[in-house]
DNA sequence: GGAACGGTGATACATAGTGTCAAATTCGCC
DNA sequence: GGCGAATTTGACACTATGTATCACCGTTCC
């Protein structure tokens, strides 16, 4: 259940209450990327509207992030790092892989600046066949 | 109505009818990028499926673009060219200033190249304010 | 004219996500 | 250990996106 992400939460002014243990170890058991509904499937004894407010407080922490499909859908993955970061994301196993790269920020914020822009915030995503998917 | 966008539609197989002239029409006299409701109640005696059916087509042919918002909502904008692009979106006024960039689609390739991804569609999406809305 | 097909509207449905409010829980303090 | 204030929760209602179904309509083509 990541201490680390208990440790964030009440770092920051949160209290760790038992509904969000639930919620935490159910992420942390989720082998792939899921849905609320999914999420929330698992929690019987949890309110729909709960799991949204604690999936969101959670990704305001960078605990987890949310990850944008091509289809317009959302899933939702524990974040690997706190770390600013980009996914690749398998259409196959619907694994996500997370990187970072210096170079892709670098072209991002010269092309803002060039439009004359102020850049607060960017996405990125990848999407194909992982190694494992593409026989 | 964008005549090529009419073209592009009967090109493809697609009929030209009345409804889906309407919505063009309403799609090319929307100043900003708009939702789905908005342009629904513009077009009051066009059915809510229909308008949705008719953007899912026009966005598939690239007549129109998808707006992932930083919020999570969405919101479409007609295409500006036919060409691949990322998009800067200005949190101030909603303006949307699209660009392309071959350094950018490079590293996004290397990083997908570099984890064993064969790579079929990628999206960037940079949040920020325009220079007209930092004032 | 009539069949075939694409397109439309109405409706119902699934899911994401928010707002409200009363009841329950947590946490700091004594 | 108990108390009280503040936070959290669950139920519910509501909004929005988006899809499925199905009967009906309009073109097109023979």
């Amino acid at each position: 259940m990541a201490a680390d992400s208990v440790a964030r939460l009440v770092d920051t002014g949160h209290r760790l209450t038992a509904t969000r243990r639930a919620v935490l170890d159910a992420i942390a058991r989720s082998p792939r990327p899921f849905t609320i509904k999914e999420l929330s499937e698992g929690l019987p004894d949890i309110g729909r509207a709960t799991v949204f407010r604690t999936v969101k407080l959670l990704h305001e922490l960078d605990i987890v992030c949310r990850l944008p499909l091509e289809d317009g859908g959302v899933r939702y993955q524990r974040a690997g790092s706190g770390e600013h970061h980009h996914h690749l994301i398998c259409g196959g196993c619907g694994t996500v892989a997370e990187f970072s790269d210096p170079a892709l920020d670098d072209a991002i914020e010269r092309n803002a600046v060039a439009a004359g822009f102020a850049l607060d915030a960017h996405s990125a995503e990848l999407y194909g066949r992982c190694a494992a998917c593409r026989g």
